[in-house]
DNA sequence: CGATTTTGACCTGCGC
DNA sequence: GCGCAGGTCAAAATCG
């Protein structure tokens, strides 16, 4: 009997990616006989009679007309990959531009605190973005997702916008922000209690600790994201070194400590939302003093480096623990993020070029993926999030 | 056997 | 000063 392989061998330098693409032209072929609603020996019709005539059986010829319709679809995935791939560099290399810039407007930042923030005016100029804010507590960061697509080209997804308010409109505080009840647990607050420790001093821990220069305190970042995992994959290592039931919220908050570099300062909290258990609310505080893995340096110079690496690592967080893969998925999912931020298009053709039953949260919940809330030095908190692309969550 | 996780104890800051 | 809550340590347990 003769044998016809019909693999498709598609390199995209990414294992798990490869997989999930062919997964997804099986999957493919499999809906198009059932769009099509006609036997799928229709297409080779001019072979089917040379076949007949050679008395092959009808299964070969389907095989064949199968074959080469996949063979269609490699090629026009190979085209989408390497457009893809071209759009990523050519963010990567926006990205670089912006993150020149970016310690200027961090500065200012920072240099804010939160009774500073009350009724100031900030004037900021992220990119192509302008604003002058007057703000109460906080500003809004907020990723710029043009629906219409005239601004994708800005590169923006990666920058940090400071959501404009006319004047003397106050922005309310964002329900992502992590902040309890009586105002004294948030990241507002903990900004200005923070400070060094005798037992990170003796252990070396380089704490931001001054009083009178800002810039030099703790960045922290809150995140929040749906995950059905114990924690997100980011492209880091952590080790966790505690873990605590905080009141008011039965879900346990596990520590976690970077191990990439030994002495890095940078760790996370990663607690469930208890209103919605399926959200995983992940915290980063301090900075690396180490470069970030492959996968977690795209974002790196935004607000923090640990803004930065939890900015993509929002898609790799469905099933995926840290601890069962250190690849750095969002290598190669970054320019995805990067180009529904700007595209959902885009990001919906992703999701369908995606096996979705491996990102499941990313797919139905896309939209909470990109909120996350981020305290500067300075007290002041922002929040940015890509506004919804049709698909609620 | 080394790395990681678990978990109770301990430390620190804050409010009363 | 005391109690509470959050955060960290470190020994024991577990995992690969």
């Amino acid at each position: 009997m003769k044998h016809i392989d019909l693999s498709l061998n598609i390199h995209y330098g990414d294992d798990d990616r490869a997989e999930s693409m062919e997964e997804e032209e099986e999957e493919v072929v499999e809906r198009d006989h059932v769009d099509h609603g006609e036997p799928k020996e229709k297409e080779g019709e001019g072979e089917e009679t040379s076949m007949q005539n050679t008395s092959v059986s009808p299964e070969l010829v389907s095989l064949k007309a199968e074959m080469t319709r996949m063979k269609e679809e490699n090629v026009l995935l190979r085209k989408a990959v390497d457009h893809i791939t071209k759009d990523y560099c050519e963010l990567q290399t926006k990205l670089e531009a912006i993150q020149q810039e970016q310690p200027k407007n961090h500065q200012l930042v920072l240099s804010l605190g939160k009774n500073g923030l009350e009724g100031a005016k900030i004037t900021t100029t992220i990119g192509n973005a302008r604003s002058t804010t007057t703000t109460k507590r906080s500003f809004l960061c907020e990723v710029d997702h043009d629906p219409a697509g005239s601004n994708s080209d800005l590169g923006l997804s990666l920058g940090l916008q400071v959501q404009s308010q006319p004047d003397s409109t106050e922005i309310e505080e964002s329900p992502v922000v992590v902040e309890d009840d009586k105002g004294k647990g948030g990241w507002l607050v903990e900004e200005n209690k923070c400070q060094q420790r005798p037992r990170d001093l003796a252990a070396g821990i380089t704490s931001h600790s001054s009083t009178t220069n800002p810039a030099n305190r703790k960045a922290r970042v809150s995140i929040r994201t749906r995950c059905q995992g114990p924690t997100m994959n980011d492209g880091c290592q952590w080790r966790k070194y505690g873990q605590k039931i905080a009141k008011g919220n039965p879900c346990p908050r596990a520590y976690y400590r970077c191990t990439v570099a030994p002495g890095c300062p940078v760790r996370k909290q990663v607690q469930r939302c208890m209103e919605d258990m399926s959200i995983l609310v992940t915290t980063y505080e301090g900075m690396h003093n180490h470069p970030l893995p492959v996968g977690a340096t795209a974002m790196a110079s935004t607000a923090t480096n640990a803004a930065a690496s939890t900015t993509f690592m929002l898609l790799s967080s469905g099933e995926n623990s840290m601890s069962n893969s250190q690849m750095p998925m969002s290598s190669y999912l970054s320019p995805y993020l990067q180009n529904y931020t700007s595209h959902p298009s885009t990001w919906h053709n992703f999701i369908n070029s995606a096996d979705s039953s491996r990102l499941p949260s990313l797919y139905h919940q896309a939209p909470d993926f990109f909120s996350y809330s981020m305290s500067g030095g300075g007290g002041e908190e922002g929040q940015w999030g890509a506004k919804k692309s049709g698909r609620d969550s």
